[in-house]
DNA sequence: TAAATAGTGTCTCTTAGACAATATTAT
DNA sequence: ATAATATTGTCTAAGAGACACTATTTA
């Protein structure tokens, strides 16, 4: 049936509907670790496994907004301070055992600075952040979303800005540099690294100074006009 | 409500459950222009408006097979002989006046020689191809779909060989290239056109030729790992 | 031979990457 | 001064793009 010409002999309860849900792959930095949040199951299927913040869309809200209610749930982290955007949308008939499940993956960055209650919303002991390249047992396809979510992170750091999403307000180049290579794996060019960020002009100098072991690291920040280009790049593709 | 945590108090019939939909913007080159192929609506809403081939997912079909039995039912051509992508979720809470409508949009390359029967399916004249730059009025937000779906193909020209699905079997260098500048809208040159193409390693000669009013170009088709490997990319991200 | 099209080569500028040199601080 | 770290520069190879040249066919 072609729905979109015999619309007006479209009805609705002659197709069984599947539940459509939102999961977000959740990425921050911490202790010089990619890590990702995830929540204990406490019930079956797979329960004790760990799976992606999320949730069922309601009737009247947008995918987006559905996984911005549910980070902040979680998180308590207002959207404005949360990179995110739809990654894929997964839908093999029997992904979950229990009935027909849609979901909408989301991929979101967090700058560690940001994360002020990171356990909150349920039982702290269900809640946490784990190291993505050492992940514990997941639910459901949750290690095909993860897998996938990490390869476009890999991916997006190398064509655009999205790595300062990572990064609180001030930053160090050699900071920068470290969360770059933690992500990606491999060590960089220190020299390199930091004439394409030139080339790039994403980022200026601040008055300010880290302090460190040597000569004391000039702090950056980002420009305000590449932080409302990737923010108007944010939703819509 | 987490239901990764409270899956057991779950029950489905809590929820208002969105219908989901797949729509799929199906390319081809035909007369030297970039065409997509539409359905013309013959009931409200946007009624005599046009809109991508499309329909509601069944309960036991994967996404991807919702896609391919859409365009199948259309085209009448084979899953082997159309390359599909997913290509983004749009989930707008009033995108379809009727009800709560999500859909699954897919890109869909398509060789024109492999067009048996392009107007199959209901009747002919509801069903067509239009250039991509001069379309027909679209129903519910397919006009955003279709703005996105042309950048993404563009996209994946530069970095891919995805550009051969909209190629025959064989074809010369020039009629390649053409195709590009229709996509990308721009002239090329043919000198670094072919370099570039030399360096890629995705095409090889063939012993034929093609007679034009000059010298014979030379036929020229894909190699096999290079399908190969675009095939195993086409499923899953 | 002239026109038309196919196919190749050359030059310059930019960028990526390896690596080296210099600068500024604390101890 | 030495260690430690920050910051800048230099060299080479590869690629992008503008442009010119050669090759092969038909009329």
């Amino acid at each position: 049936m072609n729905t979109k010409i015999k619309a007006n002999s479209y009805n609705p309860d002659d197709y069984e509907r599947p539940s459509v849900a939102v999961d977000i792959v959740l990425f921050s930095i911490i202790e010089a670790k990619l890590k990702t949040l995830l929540i204990k199951r406490g019930s079956l299927p797979y329960m004790g496994d760990w799976a992606f913040p999320g949730g069922f869309v309601e009737i009247d809200e947008s995918l987006d907004n559905a996984a911005y209610r549910e980070l902040k749930e979680e998180t308590n982290i207002d959207q404005s301070q949360i990179y995110l955007e739809q990654l894929y949308t997964f839908g093999k008939p029997n992904r979950d055992p229990r009935m027909r499940v849609i979901t909408v993956t989301y991929f979101a960055l967090v700058s560690v600075d940001k994360l002020n209650n990171p356990q909150a919303g349920d039982d702290a002991a269900d809640v946490g952040w784990f190291s993505v390249f050492n992940p514990p047992d997941l639910a459901f396809d949750h290690s095909d979303i993860l897998k996938y979510a990490i390869t476009r992170l890999r991916y997006k750091l190398e064509y655009s800005a999205v790595g300062f999403q990572l990064m609180p307000e001030t930053f160090t180049l050699r900071e920068l540099q470290e969360s770059y290579e933690i992500i990606l794996v491999e060590k960089l060019d220190k020299g390199n690294f930091r004439s394409k960020l030139r080339r790039t002009n994403v980022i200026e100098p601040t008055k300010f100074y880290r302090d460190t072991r040597g000569r004391p690291a000039r702090l950056y920040q980002f420009k305000v006009d590449a932080v409302a280009e990737i923010k108007t790049r944010r939703l819509f593709p």
